[in-house]
DNA sequence: CGTATTTGACCTGCGC
DNA sequence: GCGCAGGTCAAATACG
């Protein structure tokens, strides 16, 4: 975790610190994302799946809803260290200002996240935000369509969201697979980005990485913004339908809107594809500070959900859930420091607030029948865990070796753990920490 | 050599 | 039914 997050941290960090003051570059069709290999988002993929897709079970993450659950009653027992998120604006300012990779923890705070899941499930929605807001105090429900999220991103302050959503249209028969676009779940994230600044050359945006492997198969330029929207597909493993679309928000440049589409089906990215990507992007500086990779690490989302729930205050973490019928519950936690959230009132879309204290262990449970295959209880599972962290979290520091800051962090380092430890975590925290940055090759399976 | 990115073209969904 | 926009595929290219 923490280790992982270190480099990526940092650069997400300066992207919001900075402000994104570079943001604005406009983005013809070549300019991409470019995706630090230092930067790592926070939350996982994972936890968004923890939604069931209507008919797309299989798509949608059922080796993630696993992971989440377990992260996330960890979080409300011991391990959970909400505390730090509360803090952490606080700490990510000053780090920032002194060193990028310090940084770490901050990150998280700023990020935000937002699940919206279309009309399909309505369960395992409700555990998602349970999920996402374990400590906090009250919780607001409200409804998000993606555009909102998106322009909140933006326009909000650097605070990330992770939003959930469905868009479904129900309507259609077929939900298969055929229609594509709206139908699809789909999880939402908003995170500082990296800065894209000026930095490396190509211009290119920065895109945060997380823990999964992810390749890029296009980009299209987007009517309503001067960004580019990224669209990546899992490395890991070719049976994997998940992906993920990578954008700028257009209210924010400095904030990145990630939205997942499928979740992976199998449990980890075993490693992730450093190469390539990493190396094109830049010709000189290839792999330390401006190297950009392509590939997109976006932190699972259940390490998301424990830094969320920490804070009241600064850090907000909305969720917002659609039902089926249209409406959207949200449920967000420590609101009231998010102005996201105003805006998105504003914005379009209807947001419902409403002011909620879910024991996020309850809902963890009901929230997916699924997890329970996976993994039977949480417990067992973060029994594991515990063995794993220990090792983990050493790599992962190694690695880090620029920010010692980081163990304090250890909250973080952990979520991104129990990922790992899902599949066959030890072997897998070991390859990914190694591997990630250039592993070359991506298959687990 | 293999993998990943880049980029244009094609296809599908959606709105009018 | 038409057009627009988004999303995906596939060929070409680049890098380790
Ligand atoms: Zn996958």
């Amino acid at each position: 975790m923490c280790s992982k997050f270190e480099g990526d941290l940092a650069d997400i960090i300066r992207g919001s610190s900075s402000g994104g003051g570079s943001g604005n570059k406009m983005m013809t069709s070549s300019e991409e994302l470019a995706v630090d290999p230092t930067w790592q988002f926070p939350s996982n993929p994972t936890n968004y799946s923890s939604e069931i897709m209507e008919e797309r079970l299989d798509g949608f993450g059922d080796p993630f809803p696993n992971m989440q659950d377990p992260l996330l009653q960890d979080l409300d027992t011991p391990i959970s260290p909400p505390t730090f998120f509360t803090t952490n604006n606080n700490i990510i300012t000053s780090h920032i200002s002194n060193n990028e990779n310090n940084v770490t923890n901050t990150i998280f705070s700023r990020m935000g996240y937002h699940q919206i899941t279309s009309s399909v499930d309505k369960l395992s929605v409700a555990p998602v935000v349970a999920a996402a807001s374990p400590r906090l105090k009250s919780t607001t429900s409200i409804l998000v369509t993606p555009n909102d999220l998106i322009n909140n991103c933006g326009t909000s302050n650097n605070e990330g969201h992770v939003m959930e959503t469905q868009l479904l249209q129900i309507s259609s028969p077929q939900n298969t697979g055929i229609k594509r676009r709206k139908s699809q779940a789909k999880k939402v994230v908003c995170i500082p980005a990296p800065a894209p600044v000026s930095s490396s050359r190509q211009g290119g945006e920065v895109v945060p990485s997380d823990l999964w492997a992810w390749r890029k198969y296009g980009q299209k330029p987007i009517k309503g913004s001067p960004y580019p929207r990224g669209y990546y597909r899992c490395s890991s493993s070719k049976g994997c339908s998940a992906r993920k679309q990578v954008e700028r928000s257009r209210t924010d440049p400095n904030m990145l809107v990630i939205t997942y589409t499928c979740e992976h089906n199998h449990p980890w990215p075993t490693q992730r594809n450093a190469l390539a990507g990493s190396t094109r992007s830049s010709p000189h500086t290839s792999k330390n500070n401006t190297s950009s990779s392509s590939t997109l690490q976006t932190s699972p989302s259940s390490s998301f959900s424990h830094q969320k729930p920490s804070n009241n205050t600064n850090t907000t973490t909305n969720i917002l859930k659609e039902d089926d019928e249209g409406k959207k519950e949200s449920n967000s936690t420590s609101i009231s420091d998010c102005p996201n959230v105003k805006e998105e009132d504003i914005m379009d879309k209807r947001v419902e607030m409403e002011t909620h204290v879910p024991s996020f262990s309850q809902t963890y449970r009901p929230t997916l029948p699924d997890e329970s295959t996976y993994y039977h209880h949480s417990e067992d599972f973060f029994a594991e865990l515990g063995e794993i962290e220990a090792d983990p979290l050493n790599n992962l520091f190694e690695n880090n070796r620029e920010n010692k800051q980081t163990a304090a962090l250890d909250p973080f380092g952990f979520y991104d753990w129990t990922a790992e430890n899902n599949d066959s975590g030890n072997s897998i925290t070991s390859g990914l920490l190694g591997g990630e940055a250039k592993g070359g090759v991506q298959q687990n399976p």
